[in-house]
DNA sequence: CACCGAATAATTGTCGACAATCATCATGAG
DNA sequence: CTCATGATGATTGTCGACAATTATTCGGTG
């Protein structure tokens, strides 16, 4: 029963509503559409091809994501992350993923630590390249943390981490531009953080993953403060 | 302040979405609406006076919130937590609430601490009453939860926590019948997580949120292997 | 010239109707 | 008697139109 029917009317996704979420999404998440500008639903309802009913459903969800903002009868615009906003949700993920690492040291099976090994061992190749510079590599730090995450074996982390604050983390890499920021030590981290889990060492798991984010979340702020003295120097 | 006497009187909610969405959120939380129980769109559409329009958006928001469950072309239910997702919403609650307290330690003002020890002894004046038994008490050690939770004025995690996970909880405790199981140990503990965030001794209120926390997580799964060796000793 | 107010335009909220999909049940074959 | 199959009913998905609210603009006045 092999059905090869794979054509572009797959069903992957089984209602427009569905559809226009996922279209919508990525294209806030990749800067598609500009952070704080508003949009409005007829522009959209004719730019999708689409009814308001569907469109409203999906604009919903991404209310529901915090990839926008709505106020009642004004309107809707892209989510635009301040720095206050960008710390808080340091902190947020400080807190689930720290946990995620403990869970995931008690509860992930043999296979997928080993799924783990190989995701490290893939990216230590391609920094020996050190051509795609930042992009691979924090597209795959995120792989990282997600698996880290799924590994934890709990529908509500995963739900929270994945489906939600990580749309917003590539949206504030989107954003501000970060590009990688100090590969090498985030490496040997991630290292760390595999052995402790394979060691079954929840408490050394989650202390590795808090101090993890925790230098994300600071090299962030140092960032930040160079980028607003570099603005005072030249206007000065 | 939170007795339910001022309801729909008052036109504070703007749409007829946003009221249907908080008068089925009342609904599932007291338990009016069976856990589990299917909920048809024509159904509360002719119960509740409005065409379907609002209440789908009510519902979205209603499976936003994780109070209902949707699947495409089928219907959605009132979610029905099983065991295991209440574990899981308590590893959730450890990481993040013990997160809100160290951030309360350091930000909370003194006006916001003094509200906390208000609180505080108006519980001791219900508790030496012992007549409300545990409703108030597990009423008022929500109220504890969630102004800690708003005194780490990190807007996120008040969204996360206030928003989502205190209705998941109190729909918890009316699915379970859970009524008040520990109140004196709490109440101590209470009092000692208050003196570490006066004291604004960041790791030590961290520390005793996440064991209060980890303790009432411990007491729901002892309370849960009472139940079932009831059951057993009935059937035998 | 600046400021306030009303009329206008645009957008959001709401409604009812039609089409697509799914669940149920009856019917018939094996 | 059991199971497959088709018809029937109900529910969800989608659409276009109307009402309510807000933003804008234009004109008038101090």
């Amino acid at each position: 029963m092999s059905s090869a029917e794979t054509e572009t009317s797959i069903p992957e996704v089984r209602t427009l509503a569905e559809r226009v979420f996922q279209q919508l999404q990525d294209a806030i998440v990749r800067g598609e559409l500009a952070p704080g500008s508003k949009i409005t639903e007829p522009c959209l309802s004719k730019a999708y091809g689409i009814s308001r009913g569907p469109l409203r459903e999906a604009m919903r969800r991404l209310e529901a994501h915090r990839l926008i903002e709505r106020v009642p009868h004004v309107g809707a615009r892209v989510v635009k992350l301040s720095m206050k906003e960008l710390l808080e949700l340091f902190d947020v993920r400080e807190a689930l993923e720290s946990m995620a690492a403990r869970l995931a040291a008690e509860h992930m099976t043999a296979g997928e630590i080993a799924g783990l090994r190989e995701l490290l061992a893939m990216h230590e190749r391609q920094a020996d390249l050190k051509k795609g510079e930042a992009y691979f590599q924090r597209e795959g730090d995120l792989d990282f943390h997600y698996r880290i995450v799924q590994g934890s074996h709990n529908r509500m982390l995963v739900t929270l981490l994945c489906d939600d604050l990580y749309y917003l983390v590539r949206l504030y890499r989107t954003q501000f531009s970060a590009s990688g920021s100090r590969p090498q030590r985030a490496f040997v981290e991630h290292h760390r953080i595999v052995d402790a889990i394979e060691a079954g060492d929840a408490e050394l798991a989650e202390l590795l993953m808090r101090r993890h984010v925790s230098a994300s979340r600071a090299n962030v702020v140092d960032r930040y403060a160079a980028t607003l003295r570099q603005a005072a120097e030249t206007t000065a």
